[in-house]
DNA sequence: CAACTAAACGGACCGCGGTCCACTTATGTT
DNA sequence: AACATAAGTGGACCGCGGTCCGTTTAGTTG
């Protein structure tokens, strides 16, 4: 992976134009069998063919298939990430730090929602799912966010205790096994964040 | 008319004394090549191999790796199980629910020190993650805790939100990945339990 | 004991994720 | 334009989880 999510500091190489080239059409090929033949028919094999492209060329890109569904992931994620570090309030700052928890957690779950096969996909893997930048930036947003609230402890591992129910694949077991709608699951969070952050 | 008296319903038939003998011999492979090789050598093929048996018979009596995985928890999640529900203070009946539930999740922690890493592997499955009995028993006996201190809400959810944090995979990750120590998440979690009951 | 049946067995087989490495090509340099 | 070389490529190959189905066996019935 040489595109980390949003921090862009450090100077990696420049791609090479073939190799630019080929992750474009590896992505495509990606977001279309997602789109006419379920998540389950993005093997890699399939993706290479696709793309017209050999399966190494894959692995080289992405390293993995959880990779690969990470970065068909990355643009919403830096979406997300625009909004909540320069977007608007609530979710943007102005609002109060409470709220802006709250709208995170909406914001999260609405992902979920719309793309959480990808994401589970993704978050098979360790490396994804807890070592990823955008996962850093998330707990760095909620830690500040706490913190602006005035709340007291161990920042760290509340947000990270706080992230936790938000993993795609709970969310979409709740939504779909247990058939809970994403008001519930709003509610619930918002809930949780006023309980968490009162006194 | 040959049809038993009574047919026992609810209980599934016993089950056949050869294969009661290969369960034995598969779970006493199984444990085996952990302790010995740890749980990446766990391979369906080295299990059935070790116990001198095909590879057959340990997807029929296990499903699946995760499966086997479970199963080799079985025991621990058992006598955890028996301590909330009829063990002694502050894990069982007799203490206030609020230390019932701070001590659930220190049991909890405290098992992942020791069987993280086959719990990892039994979690790679959403049906042992989510929809497996034992979870059911964990959600229902955190679902009364709260009931029993007088917490209003979606108790439900607010279990499943609670014991999300609990997950091996993540508890797995602050423990070896980001060196936390078992104390620390002991008292993250005694300060998220007592914000969210407070008041 | 013989006959019968449902359960258990085993291992060939499949598809997928992932690795490896000999080969090709884009790009900067002289 | 020729060259050097680092980067990129592709597909054979591997091991594992999981399936399938013809064969074997435990337990039951008369």
């Amino acid at each position: 992976m040489t595109s980390p999510l949003l921090p862009q500091i450090g100077v990696d190489p420049p791609e090479r134009g073939d190799a630019a080239r080929n992750r474009r059409l590896l992505l495509d090929a990606a977001a279309l069998l997602v789109a006419e033949r379920g998540v389950d028919a993005v093997t890699m094999d399939a993706v290479a063919c696709k793309a017209g492209v050999g399966k190494g060329t894959v692995f080289r890109r992405f390293g993995s298939r959880s990779g690969l569904m990470h970065a068909l992931l990355d643009h919403t994620e830096r979406e997300l990430q625009q909004g909540f570090m320069f977007g608007p309030p609530p979710l943007g700052p102005g609002a109060d730090p409470i709220d802006r928890l709250i709208a995170f957690g909406h914001a999260r779950i609405a992902i979920v929602e719309v793309q959480g096969e990808v994401q589970r996909a993704a978050e098979n893997s360790l490396e994804f799912r807890f070592a990823a930048p955008a996962r850093a930036v998330s707990v760095h947003h909620v830690v500040s966010l706490l913190r602006a609230a005035g709340v007291q402890g161990d920042h760290e591992l509340l947000a990270c205790s706080l992230l936790a129910p938000l993993e795609a694949t709970l969310v979409l077991h709740e939504l779909r096994d247990l058939g809970m709608s994403v008001e519930r699951l709003g509610n619930a969070w918002e809930d949780l964040i006023r309980r968490v952050t009162r006194c």
